[in-house]
DNA sequence: AATAATTACGGAATCGTTGCCGGTAGCCGG
DNA sequence: CCGGCTACCGGCAACGATTCCGTAATTATT
């Protein structure tokens, strides 16, 4: 069952051929004859030759590999992310490693240095990592490995993409909707307050409300710490005090969901006594109980962006220069935000 | 920026010692001595030596790499799946490249022929691709690389692991629980007539309708053909009909949502008219309106299960046996197929 | 004290592919 | 008839790491 392999050199002693004619022949060189070249390219087929692509690379010091690097995969944002990502890349002719930190720094810190060593020609990364400890990215740069934020990203970086949302502005006109719809004591849930959209959502949040001459409350911005039990109760505890929130913006659709179940447990109304709105790319916002609001990314186009730009820094290092690209969301105005007939 | 890299050459020249020694010495050889061995792994630290893995993979016939190819992305089976590919390779040392075949046979050929060529050592696949047209993973097995299938599986492949549920019973109690619900006339949409599961959740469709006394009606199996406009248009004109299923039983989550759309826009009351069942990992589920009943499949330890299989074929193939590992679904009955009061 | 065994290291081949260089045969112009 | 040109092909040295083998120096054995 495990047979022989066939490479160049098999293929050379069959075809009674030189190693480097096979080579030459199979690359279609004008140095072969088409006679020869046909020979070579019908048994090649015949016998189902593929190139060892290890070889190649060791040779040309190029992998035609990339690599996803992404906190979370339990999130729609990042599912439709990684499927731009991937149908893009597979186009070009790149294969895809993916790699899931699960929010923690230092994982993600270990899986970016061990990526170093020629396993890839490049790196499309959602940072989980705080934007004041980038060593790691650091060293990639200084290695020649070109890296394109989505989502989650560094700025500062010289050579680097960075493809994101409006987040500040989408932070800001979803805030300044729900006091549009009524709420008056609104709470921020945040991602971390040390990542670039957690930031950016926060002070759109936090200008929208100083615009409509609200204060800005410390104790309603919820900050993450991306484990459940501990955001579950963070949550809990804002929504069951006296004097609790009204509205509910939540930057990522995980807490929506945790909103959602408590409200329902202490039989809290959405969007009567609280309306809700959230960062989400869920497809079924509109069929829930009542339905989400929610703002929504073009996560496609976004992971689609990225490796353009990571494959344009990569055959064409000439003409590239690093983007900021800035892709627009979506507000989705639905029931859990509705209007109350006395408000 | 582009900084020169470090490798084994440039270790040993730097500490005045032969390249086979200093290879020896990183691998904790007991040729080496102490001090060199000490000598050496400092430097290694310091700058930051990463072994080139292409290097190691041509020579050693192996790539601590394995792919998963699935069909779709978009599926929260799928999703958790590839979660615990993830986790479980990692921790193992493997690498995960990941291929999306947008349910295309075609693509899913041309993915796995490329395949053959030592990219990887192993491959964990939930095919699209129908049962009968197989020769690409004949060629796989023929090139002695061990494949296991999960969820979308195919049999009589001698070496490969099969991690699926009890699709033939979780159907068969599926639908026995519509009936037992007042269901009469039960549709039920498969996800391909051609696939393992399809087949497989047909036959205890069949068997629970046939062992109520119900006659099984052809026009009321719908096959997918993964397109979303002809899938719908599919559900729709059945649920229109007159004398129409009073009961909907579908494969996968999409089609429940398909669902879920139409009975909004004709005004068809879930559970009142119609009762809808469906395989699915929606972490949603609950709080739908209204909340959907499903057989959920534990997806996340299927996807662990398959690679450990795959590492055990890889690391001790002596030792290993194929298995088919067969985990339960369960079924959570919630408000889209509660009992009608008449009923 | 002579031989055997052990320790610690270096040399060189190897994996499959690419690309530079060189070589031969045939053809043409001068 | 010879120099130069093109068309076509082969030899060989890399790429970075592993590993078999060889060897010198030191230690152990009888």
């Amino acid at each position: 069952m495990n047979m022989e392999p066939i490479n160049l050199k098999k293929l050379a002693s069959l075809l009674h051929l030189s190693i480097s004619t096979v080579s030459k022949a199979l690359r279609d060189s004008h140095e072969i004859s088409a006679d020869t070249k046909k020979r070579v390219m019908d048994l090649a087929r015949e016998l189902n030759y593929e190139p060892n692509p290890y070889a190649g690379s060791l040779r040309k010091f190029k992998s035609k590999t990339i690599a996803v690097i992404v906190p979370d995969i339990i999130n729609n944002f990042f599912i439709f992310a990684i499927k731009g990502i991937q149908e893009m890349a597979h186009a070009r002719g790149y294969h895809v490693l993916i790699y899931i930190t699960n929010e923690n720094p230092e994982y993600e810190k270990d899986v970016v240095r061990h990526m170093t060593n020629g396993r890839v020609d490049g790196v499309v990364i959602s940072l989980t990592s705080p934007l004041d400890d980038t060593e790691h990215l650091q060293a990639l740069q200084e290695k020649g490995l070109p890296i394109v934020f989505f989502d989650r990203v560094a700025e500062g970086f010289g050579n680097s993409s960075i493809i994101a949302t409006n987040n500040y502005e989408s932070a800001y006109n979803g805030t300044r909707y729900l006091i549009e719809q009524g709420c008056k004591r609104i709470a921020h849930c945040q991602v971390s307050d040390k990542i670039s959209i957690g930031i950016d959502r926060l002070q759109g949040y936090q200008k929208a409300l100083e615009d409509a001459g609200i204060a800005v409350r410390p104790e309603w911005i919820l900050t993450s710490r991306k484990d459940y039990m501990h955001d579950t109760a963070l949550i809990e505890q804002t929504l069951l005090q006296k004097n609790a929130p009204d509205g509910l913006f939540t930057s990522v659709e995980t807490h929506a969901l945790i909103a959602y179940d408590i409200c329902r447990k202490h039989q809290i109304d959405i969007p009567g006594q609280l309306k809700l709105l959230s960062f989400s790319n869920m497809p079924t916002a509109h069929l829930l109980k009542p339905s989400l609001s929610t703002i929504t990314q073009p996560a496609f186009e976004i992971g689609q962006a990225a490796v353009q730009q990571l494959i344009l820094a990569l055959e064409k290092p000439a003409r590239y220069v690093p983007e900021q690209i800035n892709m627009d969301s979506v507000l989705v105005k639905r029931e859990s935000t509705a209007k109350q007939p006395d408000q």
